[in-house]
DNA sequence: TATTTGTGATAGGTGAAAGCTATGGTTCCG
DNA sequence: CGGAACCATAGCTTTCACCTATCACAAATA
């Protein structure tokens, strides 16, 4: 049996005063209610801790080491409560944001030092994937913040639209224009090659890859044309430029998180953050 | 509102399950129970601890950092009784010795070395007074173990008798015999002052000490016929002898102790070890 | 010595709260 | 579409912590 903290804290209160009529007194309860209580409370623990006399109480051994720990107990149970409210109060504890690679390469050098510098308690971890694991990870609850690309909308889900990115054709000056390179898990490849073919344009090879960096590199170097998201082919703009008249796939690059944690200090601190990225961006832009 | 440590456990349980239905099963709880004690749960740290779906439920960030605390807490819950337990079963803990100051100077050295040797855990702590205030410190538990002399009875009070002792007078070769050394608080002083006063003995001066080893220096130095113990005698046995003929007043050492501790096993160790110091006194005497 | 005061224990009744069964509503899956 | 899995809600029952009233005892007081 398992002593209940209220007990608990009518024997604090009575190893303190060492008269259980007052002790009821200053708890507000009744004097045959706390001899009760100290009677269930000496039953829980298996041993006597008082000695009733007509002139008070006074503790056992048992009761001094009770007194100790009760004493203890007690007080981490508020620091519990506390702990668990400061998880949604304060900027601390341990998340897990999502996003491609490639949006990570882009991304998360710009923001990750500062706000880890800023907040020393909190700790970020990392995971990525194709954007639609990322979104179901987050409805699931498995990753805290995602960074996605055209997400599905769901009741659970809060979406914050960041950038635009367009997804097509590069290809460097002596390219061979035969060979298309792209990853075919990307729902924007597998859009612009049906495009492609309704158009009537064909490649005699095809080179895959699940890193659009690696892509980009192969482009770069003359390989083929590669389908790329800008954003990932402006890191190599001076080996590569645009197909011409190509088909275009938008893209929207969104932050995403569950509506739950709207308020939870620590989702806003890395929302902000994020959001900070791509409105210093805009600014650029209209400058 | 202090959460009950039942409800803790049942959200341990639904979070090692993530699942309300089969926690309440090994609960042995139904499954409105369970949700209803989340709920207070949840109430009582005023923060929503779980995200409920249809396939289960989940961790918020406040669940997951109550889960971590709730263990901790919950096993310092059981340490809390098991740590009461063994101030009645192990010989820990802090318990004060009682005596009056010149019991200790023959007493302590005999057994305190050995026993803090043995027992590294417990904690001894002193007091000295005269016996009668020494009793009544045991008795209303200021002090766990006494040795005193004559006490008397009280039912919540065990007495074992460990030896006797005389009190009587003393002198030096070449003392001064008008005059009397004594501590006039001692119940035996004041006895044998009566009795000498009816057998017509008459002291000019009277010193007065409450330190009985100081009478026995003076008694040395010559200064008086002292009163004092055979057992604080003895210590200067070179230098003076017992007045012949004059009264005796035995005393009897006893060691006292509250009777609800007689199965506290620290009580037992102090106990054994005060009374092995007059057991090996009695073989010696019979040898 | 008798009485009052102070202390904790006990007895019986009451009400809030925690438990149960039954049911509702939603989502998932075949 | 029907059933299964899941959590929430409603209504009833039972438990138990609490209260009032009283007892028993010792100490203080008159």
């Amino acid at each position: 049996m398992v002593p209940s903290p209220a007990d608990l804290t009518y024997f604090v209160e009575v190893a303190n005063t060492l008269n259980v009529s007052r002790a009821a007194e200053r708890l507000g309860i009744s004097q045959p209610s706390l001899s009760l209580a100290l009677q269930r409370l000496e039953h829980a623990v298996g041993a006597p801790l008082l000695t009733r006399s007509k002139r008070g109480v006074a503790l056992t051994q048992a009761g001094k080491q009770l007194l100790q720990q009760a004493r203890l107990l007690l007080q981490s149970w508020d620091e519990l409560r506390a702990g668990a409210l400061a998880s949604m109060n304060e900027i601390q504890g341990s998340y897990t944001i999502g996003c491609h690679p490639s949006v990570a390469l882009y991304l998360l050098g710009r923001f990750l030092p500062q706000l880890m510098r800023d907040h020393p308690k909190l700790d970020v971890r990392l995971r990525h994937d194709l954007s639609r694991k990322i979104a179901e990870d987050v409805i699931s609850m498995k990753i805290d913040v995602g960074v996605v690309v055209n997400p599905v909308q769901h009741p659970d889900l809060v979406i914050h639209r960041l950038c635009e990115d367009e997804v097509t054709l590069w290809a460097a000056p002596a390219a061979n224009r035969s060979v298309l390179i792209c990853d075919p898990d990307l729902l924007q490849s597998q859009s612009l090659l049906k495009k492609l073919k309704k158009a009537g344009m064909d490649f005699s090879r095809t080179i895959n890859s699940s890193s659009l960096e690696v892509i980009a590199d192969l482009t770069a170097q003359g390989c083929g044309i590669g389908i790329l998201p800008a954003r990932v082919a402006d890191r190599a703009l001076k080996k590569i430029a645009r197909v011409p008249k190509a088909p275009v796939f938008f893209d929207e690059h969104c932050l995403i998180y569950r509506a739950e944690n709207k308020n939870v200090k620590s989702i806003q601190a890395l929302n902000a953050a994020i959001r900070g990225v791509f409105e210093g961006e805009k600014q650029k832009k209209a400058a």
